[in-house]
DNA sequence: TGAACATATGAACAGATATTCATATATTCC
DNA sequence: GGAATATATGAATATCTGTTCATATGTTCA
């Protein structure tokens, strides 16, 4: 049985072999944090639109500023971000830098996030 | 050929044809705006811990508050985000609220981040 | 070497977000 | 009915985040 309470709920444990159980099953708080730090880099409609179009081909920065119609520094600030995710990688060529993917599961989960969004439309 | 430029990267389209063709696949923004708006939901370490308890069992608020060492009021908002999502339900019994999970894709997705952090890690 | 150009980056600002605090709501039990 | 209790919620606040702007870096080409 859980003998201590937290700072909060301090009056009952609702339900004690419950929380008991569950609590030697969590994982610890630096493996929570990284998944979502992983997670919050897919929050983000412009990252998003990134890597679909990463998903169709290899491309540079300015390219996908067009396509995307947004600005070339608000597009390397966010390949940034996805790079040092560890979901995109780039190669030089002169001075033009190609992106693109550098992990396989990225479009499954991408896939599956849009699933999720094309089921949630059918349920309305 | 792309005829026009936006209002970025003015000079030239550097790969016109490749720029013409993923331009055609490009998905409407309302979808991309609604698939980060579904990852943003996992953005956050709050939500995962949350979400790790749920796949264990159903739970009632103050359980996971006690669980996770949080306030009440921070579970319950961060709960009412997830209903929104449509990631959890819940049940009342009483004046005790079940959450539980509402999608059976959700233990997937979160399964894959886990994956990717883990992998991440050895690459180090 | 110098002009042109593709990209990167730091600072600043505006908007979004998570928690806290106070309080409301709803249910149970006396 | 009224006290106790589980949960929900609105407002306030501190922090985080994305874009812009200005500029730096590095490469090409004349």
């Amino acid at each position: 049985m859980a003998e201590k309470r937290a700072p909060y709920c301090e009056t009952t444990v609702i339900h004690g072999e419950v929380v008991d159980r569950v609590s030697k099953m969590l994982m610890p708080d630096q493996v929570t944090a990284s998944i979502a730090e992983f997670f919050k880099v897919f929050g983000d409609q412009t990252r998003i639109r990134i890597l679909q179009v990463l998903f169709e081909e290899e491309m540079c920065v300015c390219d996908i500023a067009y396509l995307l119609n947004m600005s070339q520094s608000a597009i390397s600030h966010q390949l940034r971000v996805l790079k040092q995710a560890g979901i995109v990688k780039y190669r030089k060529d002169g001075r033009v830098v190609y992106y693109s993917l550098d992990d396989e599961h990225i479009q499954s989960i991408f896939e599956q996030g849009y699933q999720h969004v094309m089921e949630a439309k059918e349920k309305r």
